[in-house]
DNA sequence: TGTACATCAGTGAACGCGCGTTCACTGATGTAC
DNA sequence: TGTACATCAGTGAACGCGCGTTCACTGATGTAC
């Protein structure tokens, strides 16, 4: 690659990153401006626009690397679950995991999944959707292994994601032993839903 | 009441409900102008100082009404289990009843509750805190009554209350026919979160 | 009841500020020959 | 390899705009006597 198109994409690179870093408990993408991204970003407010059309534009690709460390995250669970089993666990700590290494880009997924315009909830809402459909497929095969049916996977796959995503916002502004105990609590309320489910797979079988 | 008393509360009511009118899917309470508000409320900018000292002020007043609607619809609920029974059913018939009465009044609490300022969130938190222990405590006369045992009664109540206003937000922006299913899908998850704790308590009795 | 004064909700002009966006530009990098 | 030209990321001045806030004001309502 040529050194000029090196240099735009680092610099590219600086504005996205300087959106992410202004984002804090306070504050939300949308009350971010143009200038102040570009100021962090260390380029003329004008320089801008030879990376995007507008703050929305670079927002909708942050959200796109929310959606590829979303699928990380459930690769990586997904080997740590083969390997020690404890599955809730084992995802729950993955997911922590994540979420203090990637603060603010999941700060951005967390917030203006409800906050933000439509485009935005729009390409957030078609990330988690994949999310909760790979996890639905994961409980099905799970049941499946160890012999316990599943009622309404895909809706025991949507409490959790909508839990975890919750407990995670908590998690984000919480200190570290606040941390510790959302998730135990994380644990349990997943503990509670698959039980439950379970129970009402056996149930109606039964009838 | 005199004349001009009854008339400063009139005009504060214009603003809180100017104020509340602009919310809406797109618009978050941090997106408001002081001027807006002012202008939708049919006064001048400065008058809106002669009722509150900025716009979060304002916020606060309507997160405290927010308060009061949930635990009008918290007593509202009880009346109606104790008259239909069915708990789960009526509970999230009574709310998705209220949602639509006040869909902006609970907007601005689902939405504040993550993307606000500090006050903001510490109100809102103050609320639902006090909603959740209130479900509690219910959750655990009912399984009294019913001799079923209930683990972690408030972990469970704070699950419920996660579902029933994330699945709240969601339903303010559906179809009626998409807010038919999400009842459906909330009472489902609600049911097993309660027969998961259920099952928790039993095996925690006889170990 | 009538009069003189006090209160105070609402006003309109004015301010300085940061914003998004346009424009013509510069000068380093890249390309064709 | 050297030269002439093209590209284009980054620039700085300038714009009009809506914002929050201040200030001295007005005139209807309220109060004291």
């Amino acid at each position: 690659m040529s050194t000029r198109a090196e240099q735009k994409l680092l610099t590219r690179r600086s504005l996205m990153d300087a959106a992410l870093s202004q984002l804090s408990p306070d504050r939300g993408f949308g009350s971010l401006s143009l200038r102040e991204v570009a100021r962090e970003a260390g380029i003329a407010p004008t320089s801008f626009y030879r990376h995007f059309a507008d703050l929305d534009e670079l927002g909708l690709v942050l959200v796109d690397e929310g959606g590829v460390a979303l699928r990380q995250l459930m690769r990586q669970a997904r080997k740590r679950i083969a390997r020690d089993g404890s599955a809730i666990s084992t995802s729950v700590e993955t997911f922590m995991e994540y979420l203090g290494n990637n603060a603010n880009l999941f700060r951005l997924m967390l917030r203006e999944r409800t906050g933000g315009s439509k485009p935005f909830r729009t390409a957030i809402k078609a990330e988690i959707d994949h999310f909760v459909t790979e996890l639905a497929d994961d409980l099905r095969r799970f049941a499946e292994e160890q012999n316990k049916p599943l009622s309404d996977a895909r809706v025991v796959a949507e409490a959790m994601v909508t839990l975890v995503f919750n407990q995670g916002a908590d998690a984000l502004d919480a200190t570290p032993k606040e941390r510790e105990d959302l998730k135990v609590k994380l644990k349990t309320e997943l503990r509670m839903i698959l039980i439950g489910s379970q129970m009402m797979a056996r149930h109606a079988s039964i009838r």
